[in-house]
DNA sequence: TCACACGACCGCCATC
DNA sequence: AAGATGGCGGTCGTGT
C-alpha cells in the first residue's frame, strides 16, 4: 500500500475503552506486522480534544477535536458509549456527515450505530449492534435493516458490528481488506485472536448465545435444535426431548431465553441457511433442506420476514464481501 | 395471491 | 401457602 490509511476513530463521551482501545490496538498491530513504513494513520478523535471519561472511570485523551480532525479521511470508526448514546450535538452530525460523504468507507461499533442513525447514513442499509440494543435501533431508525445475529456486516461502504470483542473482529476484517489475509493472519496470531472465529454460528452467534439458558430442559432443546435444524421441531416433539407438556416447555422456554419455541427454532435455521448462502454455492434447494425450513418458499419467507430480502438477493449481497471473513 | 387449516402461543384456572 | 405443572381454548401467524 502507498499512501497511509487515515483512520478516525471517534471516541464518545463515556466510552467503552475496551472498543476504542482495541480498534486503535488492531491497526496499530497491522502497522507493527506490515513490512516497511506503517500502513495507517491513527487520529483519535473527540468533540474537544479534551480527555474523556470513559465507561468504566479509565481516561483517554484524544489527540484531535473533530475541528481539527479534516478530510480526506479514508475510515471513519465510531466507538460506542456504553449504553444508548444522547442525542449527538449537531456539530458532531455534521462532521460525521461531512466525513463519511468523503471517506472510501465508515460505519461503527455496537452502540456507535445510533450516532450514523441519527446522521441519517443507515438508511435502507443493512447493519448490526450490539443484541441487547438491536430492537431500540430498528425502532428508532425503522429504514434502517437491523440484524441482531451478526458479529458484524459490510453493506457497500458502510460497516458496523456488536458489541466489545466484536469490534476487534470488525477491524480486523478492515485491516484483511486493506492488507490481505496473511497480514491480517498475523495480526490475530499476535493479538491471540481468531481471525475467523471458528465453531457454529450457535456458539458464536451473539444474540443467540446470549441468550441461552443455563442447564436443564430448556438448554437441551436448545442445544438438540442446534445440533440437528434439519429435524423436525414441532412443540409436541421437543417437549417430549424435554420430558414435559408442551404448555409447560412454552412457559419455561420464555422465562429462561425471552423467546418464543418456534422463535428460536427459526432463529438457528436463519443462522445455517444464511452461512450456507454465504460460504457455499449450494441451491436454495438444499440449503432449505439442510437448514429445516425444507422448502424453498418456507425459506424464502422467512428471509423477508426476518431480513427483508430474499435468500438469493442475500447470497448476491454478503456472498464476495464474506466469504472469507468472519 | 388468496383462502383455509393447522400449529403455536399464552392467559387463565385447576391440580399437585 | 406457594410455586411448579398441565389442560383448555381464543387468537394469531404460518404453510400449503
Amino acid at each position: 500500500m502507498e499512501a497511509r490509511v487515515r483512520i478516525a476513530i471517534l471516541i464518545p463521551p463515556n466510552a467503552h475503552p475496551l472498543e476504542a482501545a482495541g480498534l486503535s490496538e488492531v491497526f496499530d498491530e497491522a502497522n507493527r506486522s506490515v513490512s516497511g513504513p506503517p500502513a495507517y494513520q491513527l487520529l483519535h478523535v473527540a468533540l474537544e480534544a479534551t480527555p474523556v471519561r470513559s465507561s468504566s472511570g479509565l481516561i483517554l485523551v484524544p489527540d484531535h477535536s473533530i475541528a481539527e480532525a479534516v478530510p480526506p479521511i479514508d475510515t471513519l470508526v465510531i466507538a460506542a458509549a456504553y449504553g444508548i448514546p444522547a442525542p449527538a450535538p449537531p456539530l458532531l452530525l455534521g462532521w460525521v456527515q461531512e466525513v463519511a460523504a468523503q471517506a472510501r468507507r465508515f460505519g461503527a461499533v455496537c452502540t456507535g450505530a445510533f450516532l450514523l442513525g441519527e446522521a441519517g447514513l443507515l438508511e435502507g442499509r443493512q447493519v448490526t449492534t450490539h443484541w441487547q440494543y438491536a430492537s431500540e435501533l430498528a425502532r428508532r431508525f425503522p429504514n434502517a435493516m437491523v440484524d441482531p445475529d451478526r458479529i458484524y456486516i459490510r453493506d457497500g461502504a458502510l460497516f458496523t458490528s456488536a458489541g466489545v470483542s466484536a469490534a476487534l473482529d470488525l477491524a480486523l476484517s478492515l485491516v484483511e481488506e486493506d492488507l490481505g489475509r496473511d497480514l491480517a493472519l498475523a495480526v490475530a496470531r499476535q493479538l491471540v485472536m481468531f481471525l475467523k472465529r471458528p465453531g457454529g454460528q450457535s456458539q458464536y452467534s451473539v444474540h443467540l448465545a446470549t441468550q441461552t439458558a443455563e442447564r436443564g430442559p430448556v438448554q437441551r432443546v436448545q442445544q438438540w435444535v442446534h445440533d440437528n435444524p434439519q429435524e423436525e421441531h414441532s412443540l409436541a416433539t421437543l417437549a417430549q426431548q424435554a420430558g414435559t407438556s408442551e404448555r409447560n416447555l412454552s412457559r419455561i422456554f420464555r422465562q429462561a431465553t425471552g423467546m418464543a419455541v418456534r422463535e428460536f427454532v427459526e432463529a438457528v435455521r436463519l443462522d445455517v441457511a444464511r452461512r450456507l448462502l454465504e460460504e457455499t454455492g449450494l441451491p436454495l434447494k438444499r440449503i432449505a433442506l439442510d437448514s429445516g425450513f425444507g422448502t424453498t418458499e418456507v425459506l424464502r419467507a422467512a428471509f423477508i420476514r426476518r431480513l427483508g430480502v430474499g435468500p438469493l438477493d442475500y447470497r448476491a449481497r454478503f456472498q464476495s464481501a464474506t466469504k472469507s471473513v468472519q
